[in-house]
DNA sequence: TGCGTTAAGTGGTCTTACCAATTGTGCCCA
DNA sequence: TGGGCACAATTGGTAAGACCACTTAACGCA
């Protein structure tokens, strides 16, 4: 969407589409639930035919720009991020090891929530967290369950932050990242000694967001991530032996 | 796109074709660089008219999913992230005070990614930050340079860190990172004394990757952002004085 | 005044036609 | 025999017109 500004009548019908709806939103001129000129008279102010507006449009409406309604009207969208989790998906996926690098943007996102978090989060938010320690707590010895929980106490945390860009980005990264909490759960959940120390982890975390110390609740959740990253290679290592083993 | 599944058939023609490609990526069938179907060949495979097929390519176009070209055909893209920060300006751009909050993502991603540069950077990547950093000494006087040469600068840290998803995220955001940059420039730009504290600063971030230590690197980012946050309060404090004395 | 019916307005989908860019094939000439 | 040029085929780009389907508004009648 940022091409060289050229006259508008010598661009491609499409890029002036875009610009039309861009010059708009940045101006504030659309608004979130505002009502766009219908199609046929868009396309007779835009000077493209109908089919190509409608290719347009579709590709905003799938972001959630636009909010389009049969019969009744296209309106413009709170954008959506949550089509950003396929997008990031794809993204990511073309990559190799990206579960374990998605450990980064996790690990970046979360310890400035959490730092966030000491000071902003409210009652709600502290009963929300702990509600789902309770929960993970309850899962330990189901990866699927656990994992789920997991990812939501953790996102719990993000959104107790109050900070808009974060948990967008971390709603951006939520497939990957619950994919990724599963996984992790399913090399390590036999192990009984790991499980109960992956919730007492838990637990010091929460307890640090309630002492509101944002270096100590940083500390607590990098030892909580270091701890899931030594728990995984010793499992590795231990995989590797039975199949040396075996061979 | 994540959608109950139902019976492809009775799907709506749109959603039989965006699932036909999510199927298809996420299963390895469709790389990079593939050439798929043509449109007319692949409309009447999926049983829709030419339109609304393009209806669809032209959104998964729009994200760099699909490179379409005139003549030739339409291939596989590689999913094109600087998209991304169109629709994270749009996304962001909805909420109030959303460059102050962008400083949480910014700092969530660098923090993290000079830890990883501190024992990942190589020595193209130093030499890159050591020249965006001369730049930045260069141009401190210059709102617009300045804040073009500091977004620069950063940018090559979180690029040293060689995290694939930091990196990703990063450039999101580049475009309200950079705006970020531009804007906190102009508050500040005309003192003389901030101007200086600026540049060494930078300068103190730079050594303490060069020094290879994580938790330093950390922490002198996080004063370099807190002088920031600093300089601008007392800017607008100022600011405010004036306006009261001049009413 | 309220309800039902009809018509108008709006988006959804498709067929057909034609334009424009790229690529491949065949023929001619050196 | 090889290279270059021209033409045709293949592919994407754009549009008009037609018709379907959903929503909303207006009008008439009880």
């Amino acid at each position: 969407m940022n091409e060289v500004l050229v006259s508008e009548s010598k661009q491609p019908g499409s890029k002036r589409i875009v610009a039309y709806f861009k010059e708009r939103l940045l101006r504030g001129e659309l608004k979130v639930g505002d009502r766009i000129m219908p199609e046929r008279e868009l396309a007779v102010e835009l000077e493209v035919g109908r089919p190509l507006l409608r290719e347009v449009l579709r590709s905003l409406s799938m972001l959630g720009l636009l909010d389009v309604r049969h019969g009744s009207g296209t309106y413009i969208g709170k954008a959506d991020i949550r089509v950003l989790s396929d997008f990031f998906t794809f993204c990511l996926s073309q990559e190799q090891d990206i579960l374990d690098d998605t450990m980064q943007a996790r690990m970046a996102i979360e310890c400035q929530a959490i730092r966030l978090a000491c000071s902003r989060a409210n009652e709600a938010d502290l009963a929300r967290i702990g509600q789902w320690l309770g929960v993970l707590i309850k899962t330990l010895g189901d990866p699927e369950e656990g994992g789920k929980a997991d990812f939501m106490f953790h996102q719990s945390i993000v959104a107790a932050s109050h900070s808009r860009s974060l948990t967008t980005l971390y709603g951006a990264l939520a497939e990957l990242l619950q994919l990724s909490h599963v996984e992790r759960r399913k090399t390590t959940y036999r192990n009984p000694e790991i499980i109960g120390d992956l919730g007492e982890a838990h637990r010091e975390v929460f307890l640090s967001i309630v002492a509101k110390d944002p270096d100590q609740a940083d500390q607590r959740l990098r030892e909580h991530f270091a701890i899931g990253d030594e728990v995984r290679r010793k499992s590795l290592i231990e995989a590797y032996r039975k199949g040396s083993e075996g061979a």
